[in-house]
Formats: C-alpha cells, structure tokens, sequence
RNA sequence: CGGGGCAUAGUGUAACGGUAACAUGCACGAUUCGGGUUCGUGUGAUUCUGGGUUCAAAUCCCAGUGCCCCGACCA
C-alpha cells in the first residue's frame, strides 16, 4: 500500500486522554480510533494486525476441529432468565426495542450455543462438538481502563465444547492448553506468557488462564521458572501450592495480562437448556461443556505493551499489518523510479509492503514513522543507498542496517516466490 | 460503584475576573532532502452542557455529562 494513499495520517503528539502506552502509540500510529472509554474503531493498519491474529486463532482451531459459526449478538432475554443470568450478572448490557421487548447485548454465548446445539444434537454419537466463533462482545465494565485491554465492546474468540464423558472432556481440555501456548506463541508472546492456575468466578472452583508478563498487568501472578508453571494471586495458598507442588519461596512475583481463559463448565449451562444426549443404553444424560476464550483486541494491545521500545511498536512479523516497510528519501527522481520499481516487484512477489512514496516529507520524519508503525523490516532507498548500489535493509529491533540488492530482499521475503 | 484529577482550534498546550494565544496539523509559495529542515502567507474555537455570581466569566460557584487515574468489581 502507498503511505501517500492512507487515509490516516500518524500524530506526533500523544492523546492527552490516555495514558496507557497500547493506546498512545495505536491511536498516534492511526491504528485504531477511540469512540469512547473502552470502545475503539479500528483503522486499516489496525484491522490488517486484527485479521492477522484472527487468522492464526481460526487455523488452530480449525485444527482440533472447531466448527466456526457467527452468533447473534441481540440475545433473547428468556435465555438468559433461564440460566438465571438475567439479573445476575451485572455487566450484562439491557436494550429493549419500540415494543418495550428485552434483549441482551451478549457479552458471551452459552445461552445461545446451547439452544443452538439442542436443535441438532441428542444421541451420543453426535458428540463430542466445538464450535467457536470471532465475534464483537458487549460488557458494561464499570470502569473500563488500561487501552485495549479492558473495553467494553470487544472482540472475542470464544469456543464451546460439548462432551459425554469427563474424560473426553478433560482430554480436549488438556489438548486446548497446547492450543492456545500455541496460538500465543505465533502471535509473537509466547515466550512471555504462562498457563496460569486461576479461579473459576462464578463457573468453577478453578481455571486457567494465560497471562503475559507486562509491567501493565493488571493482574499478579506467581511463577515458578523452573518447572514453567504459575498461578494467579487471587488463588494463592497453601492447599493450592501444595496441589501444584510449588514452593512459596520459589515463585517469583509479576504483573501480567490475562489473553485467555479456559473454563470446565461442566453441566452449568446444558442443564438448564436440558442438552442431553442419549446413550448405547437407551439412557439420556446431561452434556458436559467447556469453554474457551481468547480477546483479540486485548492480545493486539498486549502485544504492543510488550513489546514496544521508546520509539514505537515491534510488531512481529506474524501479526504485522506489513511485513515491510520501504522508505523513499528526497525527492529525486532517480530514486523514486528505482522505489517504484522496487515496490512493484515486491508486490508481485506477494510481499505486503507499505511504500512511503509522500514526495513532501522529510526523512527524518519517515523514520520516526516507520519506528511508530513498527514494521519488521524497513528498507530505504535514497541517493545515497543507489550509490551504494542497493537497497538499505534494517531490522525494527536492530540499530544498523545492510546494503542488499533486490534479489536478496525478495528471497529475505519471498522465498518460495 | 467509592475516592481523586482533568475538560480551550483536528492534535498538544497557554491565558490575574477585562480583546482567547502559542506550537503542531491543514492550504499556498519558497527552501531543504539520512532522524519530525527553515522562512513567509493563510486556515482553523459557540473555551463540554445547563444554571448562578458579577458592570464583565475560559477563569469564581452549583449541577450534569465526558475522559483519565486509584480502589472495588470482573468469563
């Protein structure tokens, strides 16, 4: 994409609205704009990162078998008076339409996915099912804080899974542990992020969760490096220590980012829909549910709170909105062509670049905009990298660069091209 | 939901109760071209909303709304 075509434009000033850094630097990078607290749009250079990461979520859970689906939003309020939700849960959103009608805004789907399945599903045979979708949630978070990383309105991947064993279920349980290390692992944290002993909240004695390491946290967890298991503060004790056989003194403290939960739901949630199932006997019993989420715009902040340095984000090329980033110095005409050339061929070689072919504007600020924007890869080609017969390659993470030549640019990024 | 803070051009900030200013952005013209270059001209505001005090309110008072932070809450 030409830089000179983007209908946003990055700012050199922070918000003075926001104080969290994934805010500051997605809104003065253009990234995403804020409607409200906890609310944001996201911009084209936000929505490429966005897609990318959804992109990676979908293919793993394709992977164990996921059926994806897009449920409703506007959820009957009958449901929800049925798993006695309705009034108990306290973040839920209320609208009701021209006929005083009640409907929920969802800000999870069991109340839906269940009815959904019942439709479909009553023998044992027809089991086990996951289905999951990526999908906008609603919650009325009295105080939404922190950026991306509490909002109000928020998209969710949120996978449910359908059991009639507990041991069936414990085994996908245990396989969507190694998921989601996975999931976060290519989204570019995963060396930063612990499965985490958690509590249950209103679901389960227990969980787990994934949290990633950040000074940001609004969590507190504690580690055990040696063995790489951790648990949340709000469950630390003797009785819990003793069942994950850690030692108190071992365990070092850290402030981390929640990106993800699994939950065993049991029968919470199919009972009161009576999703059962019949089994070889002729006997029916009651389905055993799981579930599983993952905030994508909480994982896109987190990353960027991770690993951003003073001078902007570091996307990791997995999830960066381009994989690289070409710079045109000055306004030579002898350069631009040679840009321009330069940029054709690494589209046609398939390579998402973002050419900053502004004509008007300096180097200096060029730079400071490929660090904000934080593309893996940035090249540059000016007067003085055509003398040098090349193109001027850097790494984001890196402070030098080298002189490389078209070929070897496209064989760095496309190498099965 | 308890506590604290803030609200002024698109953005970031100034302004003793007395003509709303500066920077940046944007437009135009020069200049420059390897870390937000320099200069000129122009553009841009019901000072969050409503009330009150006053000869006079961006400024003081009250209420509301919005945003941020701390806490509580949190699938």
């Amino acid at each position: 994409m030409r830089q000179s075509k983007l209908f946003t434009r990055t700012r050199k000033e922070s918000p003075a609205d926001e104080v969290s850094k994934n805010a500051e630097l997605l809104i003065r990078g253009g990234f995403v704009h804020k409607e409200m607290a906890g609310v944001y749009s996201y911009l084209p250079l936000g929505l490429r990162v966005l897609r990318k990461i959804e992109n990676i979520i979908r293919e793993e859970m394709d992977k164990i078998g996921g059926q994806e689906v897009l449920m409703s939003s506007f959820q009957p309020k009958d449901n929800w008076e049925k798993t006695g939700r309705w009034s108990a849960m306290d973040d839920l959103y209320k609208v009701s339409d021209s006929s005083s009608r009640e409907i929920a805004l969802g800000p999870t789907h069991e109340e839906i996915v269940v009815p959904i399945l019942k439709n479909y599903a009553s023998s044992h045979k027809d089991f086990p099912v996951a289905i999951y979708q990526i999908q906008n949630k609603f919650r009325m978070e009295l105080r939404a804080k922190s950026g991306m990383l509490r909002g109000r309105e928020f998209i969710m991947k949120d996978m449910y899974s359908f059991h009639t064993s507990k041991e069936d279920f414990e085994n996908f349980y245990e396989k969507m542990k190694g998921v989601y290390k996975t999931i976060f692992k290519r989204v570019g944290i995963g060396h930063i992020t612990y499965l985490c002993f958690a509590s249950g909240g209103t679901f389960s004695e227990y969980s787990h969760e994934f949290q990633t390491v950040t000074s940001a946290g609004e969590d507190t967890i504690y580690v055990d490096e040696a063995s790489g298991s951790a648990l949340n503060k709000e469950v630390l004790n003797d009785e819990v220590l003793n069942q994950l056989n850690l030692t108190k003194e071992k365990l070092a403290e850290h402030k981390a980012i929640e990106v993800g939960n699994i939950f065993d739901l049991k029968t919470k949630y199919s009972a009161p829909f009576d999703l059962s199932y019949t089994d070889e006997k002729g006997e029916k019993s009651t389905v055993l549910m799981g579930c599983y989420g993952i905030g994508l715009g909480r994982l896109l902040g987190t990353v960027v709170e991770a690993l951003a340095d003073d001078k902007g984000i570091i996307w990791p090329e997995s999830i960066a909105p381009f994989a690289i980033h070409l710079l045109a110095l000055g306004d030579d005409e002898v350069v631009l062509g040679e840009a321009n050339k330069i940029y054709e061929n690494l589209l046609k070689a398939g390579v998402e670049v973002l050419f900053d072919d502004r004509e008007e504007v300096s180097a200096g600020e060029k730079f400071s905009d490929a660090d904000l924007l934080g593309m893996p890869w940035r090249a540059v080609v000016s007067a003085r990298s055509l003398k040098d017969n090349g193109i001027e390659l850097k790494k984001r993470t890196e402070e030098k660069g080298k002189i490389v030549s078209l070929d070897e640019l496209l064989k760095l990024l496309a190498p099965n091209h």
